[in-house]
DNA sequence: ATTGAAACTTGATCGTT
DNA sequence: AACGATCAAGTTTCAAT
């Protein structure tokens, strides 16, 4: 891994899309250069897909938190809350409970100075009591494509044609 | 929605790309037909980019669950009940803590009743010794690429060339 | 909305540095 | 390993249904 590779990535990140030409025009990388770094990203299996799916190990970012966050909020902030949770950099998921905890929220992180950063910008927020089971997690399975064959035989029995 | 987009969905992930031909091939639906269809699936903002990402809600799949699952197992066999979850039809993460709870599952459903078979499925497992915390939760933020730009900072720094 | 075939754009390849 | 020029391969469009 080099920076130029990493550009690379976060051209795709940013532009949403995978295509040679338009991330060489936003990194000023050569398409042709572009094309023979992401055909060699795929070969030693950073990216696994033509979706352009990433290893996150292979990135550095071993580190996964999972952290359970308590909120203090009028019942019509509690968007206002998940929005700034969401904001925080590194954050990946975020999601909003009705159970004891409030939030649940993902991040894939490369390192424990991150983790640090990452407490201190929950701490930040005005309305969030408290962070609770801070988990740092290794990642059994993460399949980043959210559907499987078992919901989409679900789906065809469930939809109705529109 | 119908079951010939969600045959085109399934497709997709299946092969992992994105390409009208592949997929034409795999479902049996001419590429032109894929390609329109495709087209509406984007502009809908069913399917959000290039890389093919969904809207979960726009899928019915709006049931997100969190699960925190103890086993008991001995050191040795931890890898083994985490591919057990991993196997579980509907499940999409798995993460190994060295907490109080073992694994914390993620999943996406469609409807109440595949969240019971979800449970059902992991009290079938031998290892497995309770499920708390079981979330119904609300999807706030669910960033499928899991690189953002903070990340990229990061990396850039951290990157020795190889 | 669907499709086969035509038109075109693009990604992949090759040879040179 | 980088890259500009070239070509094959793929996607997108179109007209008819």
């Amino acid at each position: 891994m080099d920076e130029r590779n990493v550009r690379i990535l976060q051209a795709v990140a940013e532009l949403g899309t995978g295509s040679p030409d338009e991330i060489a025009e936003y990194t000023d990388i050569p398409k042709s250069t572009v094309h023979y770094r992401l055909s060699k990203l795929k070969e030693d299996g950073v990216v696994t897909n033509d979706l352009l799916d990433v290893d996150l190990e292979q990135l550095g970012l071993d580190i996964t938190v999972v952290t359970e966050v308590t909120a203090e909020y009028d019942e019509q902030y509690h968007e206002e809350v998940g929005e700034k949770l969401a904001d925080i950099e590194g954050v990946n998921q975020v999601y909003f409970t009705m159970g004891d905890t409030d939030f649940i929220v993902i991040s894939h992180l490369s390192d424990r100075k991150m983790v640090h950063r990452l407490i201190s910008d929950y701490e930040s927020i005005d309305e969030v009591v408290r962070t609770s089971s801070q988990f740092v997690v290794e990642t059994v399975k993460n399949e980043s494509y959210p559907l499987n064959d078992f919901e989409f035989d679900t789906l065809i029995e469930a939809v109705d044609d529109d």
